[in-house]
DNA sequence: GGTTATGTAGTGTTTTTCACTACATAAAAA
DNA sequence: TTTTTATGTAGTGAAAAACACTACATAACC
């Protein structure tokens, strides 16, 4: 039958490429009854032929792949024949990222600072069609959107595109063009073009202080 | 009886601030038979104190705590009553980390990347008074050696002269060799010489890295 | 009194950056 | 609906920067 009972098990693709990481967050969600993983991927690839190959009711995504970062799994999901809810994952828990998630079309995003049980609240939110956000997340971006003013983009950050962010992070861990190319496997060139856009976007001269601003946001962002 | 027989259950203590990672961590291990987790603490002072009143047989010490890093928590245990040995889980693969952490007096390091087996390896091991750390990271560490000849206080800025650290302050400003000869009134080919003196010193590898690093130092100082 | 660390500089090669151009989509605006 | 703009991607050749050497004078350290 193709109703959705309320009490049948909901299944939950995994996608995260830390391995511990992942066994522990299946291990935490198997245990809770009426969610189940019912698949788990370490990459985008790997995650789209799962979903086409047997659709989950929802999925658990890490922002920080390697290669192609988590948004853009989030953008091809939702454009896919079965755009299941999403619920980001993330280490990081600024509102920067929380923000380029919803907008990317996520249901939900969490930090994993958040203890488990926060994290299982998430996961059935999201899985009965709402949208969870931390009080944090929620309360700053309704701020950001009331304010439509100027000081909003204190940091400039938000004029960068996804991709550009990625790679301006890179550049903050001290990678050069071609070992960020390697990372995202992308052509050295490429990695070029969006670090000429950023660095006109944020007024940045040269490379030297295109290092030290990309390495500046990093630390400052992480205590 | 005080015998501290073979076939005991070691008691592990977990030092880790990101609440969801923790649990899931704590899970792991007591699923394993003879280890168990004792007690948990997200911050330094707490950790000391439950040494203090109840020693286990180790410590998995996440290096990125808040306010204090993992680095001194390492210290502190080595030179209590009760130096146990300290595992380190840090979400950073670098060497750098690895290497400070060992230099701390940590017993074994390993990242978060790592699958779950391996991490109850890396476990067992420092409970046996081996030390672990993966292979990538011994083998840098080696070379590192061999390359660099005996004077290994590689992270120590210490090792640093006056004026190579009056250049590694300008290049944490984001100024390129041009730029800081400019400064301090040499040609440019000196600068890169000093430059190149302090890669040496501190185990760097290129231009982006030295950015990186001279420019974390600066912003780690500035506290 | 020889060895080592430091401050300084030159030279030629290798890497990296940079300034362009280009093109395909997707989104937004007109 | 057409046009424009933003984004993701890549190539090319020139300019700049980094790098690997070598060199030498002086001061400090055995």
């Amino acid at each position: 039958m193709s109703t959705t009972a309320m009490n049948e098990t909901k299944n939950i693709l995994v996608v995260e490429d830390h391995p511990l990481f992942r066994a522990m967050l299946v291990q935490l969600i198997n245990t809770e009854i009426g969610i189940t993983v019912c698949c788990e991927a370490d990459n985008i690839r790997d995650a789209m032929m799962l979903v086409e190959r047997n659709p989950p009711d929802a999925a658990i995504v890490d922002l920080t792949l390697q290669g192609k970062s988590g948004l853009e799994l989030i953008k091809q999901l939702k454009a896919s024949r079965y755009p299941i809810p999403v619920l980001v994952i993330s280490m990081h828990e600024e509102i920067l990222y929380a923000e380029r998630a919803l907008r990317a079309g996520a249901r939900g995003y969490i930090s994993k600072q958040q203890p488990a049980a926060e994290v299982i609240k998430a996961i059935r939110k999201v899985l009965d069609g709402d949208i969870y956000v931390s009080e944090r997340v929620s309360k700053a971006i309704l701020e950001k959107l009331s304010d439509t003013g100027q000081h909003m983009q204190i940091s400039g950050m938000d004029v960068l595109s996804d991709r550009e962010i990625e790679v301006f992070l890179l550049i903050g861990r001290g990678l050069n063009s071609r070992q960020i190319g390697e990372q995202l496997n992308l052509v050295t060139s490429t990695v070029d073009s969006y670090r000429a856009r950023i660095k006109i976007k944020l007024g940045i001269k040269n490379a030297s202080e295109l290092y030290q601003r990309a390495t500046e946001w990093l630390v400052e962002r992480s205590h």
